[in-house]
DNA sequence: ATGACTTCTGTCACACTGTGACAGGAAGGT
DNA sequence: ACCTTCCTGTCACAGTGTGACAGAAGTCAT
């Protein structure tokens, strides 16, 4: 990895770690962007350059995120029921979590403060689920042998499994620490799987 | 009601309707506040007291689902398994939807219409149904005798719940009928019921 | 109707987000 | 060193959304 790539990653982070520090400091609307440019000796005109927008600071974690869920499917067996597969999908996602760095885990902790703090960007978060969402039907329609735009209960599939996991995520909170948030997080899982009858996502 | 009231809800109106007419015209990105607001002799002042911006012009008929809903949810029995009143409540807005005066159709229609075209206002539709969730889940939680904040199925109650309603509305699509829509979502409501376990939510 | 009173509207001014275009500088390969 | 490519800052700009204020229109007395 040459010089060039290696100090955009660093500016990228650095920009990351400005703005979640500013927005637990002022408050995520009370916070401009010429700020958080300002914070990392950069023009804002670059700040656009690496985040596409102000919102896309938060929803950064999606498109990590997204990444492990279909990977975990693509590397599940293709007999496998398509809920059971996107729940170990969500499994994967906690371990990678949980062999993170102490600043990825720290980053992912202050965003969640953040997320808290700010119903409004818990709505932008979910609204990037969909595209997730949609993917992720493609994914089990292909399982299923069937074409997603014509088939309701692949997309269901896939939307409860979602529930699952914001359920798990958003609700409820106390102290926030990680093995809270994993432990919930299971407990959710667990949940769902009891709520649903034996074979319904054949 | 006094002229003034009337006056309001008459301009609201003609708002809504020429920016859902702009709309499908020529896209929702390329259409500014300020075309809508002239197409209605008015000032973009003006138009941001009728709707708080411009997604809300898309999102207003949330607001009224939701009220729906809620009316829904307290009109059914307190003993009624929560997932069931949901349903319930799910038929009720089908039910306003065909009760409605041909005009109140015709907005509903070009509405989706516009969403099928911006993926992006899905999405912010979705945000929006993060709000009547959190009120949906304080209900469910009070039937089920607990606190919203520390129970976790009353949240994935709703979250199933709402996830139905996604999947009845946006997929999949032919001509976009009313008939059809409604087709769907009786589909897609039958589909969860019979994918949950008997006794699940009580 | 005339008055006072409330509410709505337009104008002006402004902060902020996000984008296109261009020029100079840093990194890559030869 | 040289040329190419990519990154960055500056400038200019469109568009959304908000606060403050003055005037117009609706409301309700007498």
């Amino acid at each position: 990895m040459g010089l060039r790539e290696r100090k955009k990653e660093k500016t990228r982070l650095a920009i990351l770690d400005a703005a979640l520090d500013l927005f637990l400091e002022q408050g995520y609307e009370s916070t401009t962007v010429e700020q958080i440019a300002g914070a990392v000796e950069v023009s804002p005109r670059t700040f656009f350059r690496y985040f596409t927008s102000k919102d896309h600071l938060v929803l950064w974690f999606h498109d990590q995120g997204e990444e492990i869920l279909l990977e975990t499917m693509a590397a599940r067996p293709p007999d496998e029921p398509p809920f059971t597969a996107l729940m170990y999908a969500l499994r994967a996602m906690l371990a990678d979590l949980e062999d993170a760095t102490p600043q990825e885990r720290e980053r992912f902790l202050k965003l969640r403060r953040i997320l808290d703090e700010n119903p409004r960007l818990v709505g932008q978060s979910v609204a990037r689920g969909t595209e997730t969402e949609r993917r992720l039907a493609e994914v089990v329609a292909a399982r299923r042998g069937v074409k997603a735009d014509a088939d309701q209960l692949s997309h269901l599939i896939v939307a409860f499994a979602m529930s699952t996991m914001r359920v798990g995520f958003e609700c409820p909170r106390s102290d926030g620490s990680l093995p809270e948030i994993t432990g919930r997080m299971a407990e959710s899982i667990e949940l769902a799987e009891r709520s649903l009858r034996p074979g319904w996502d054949v």
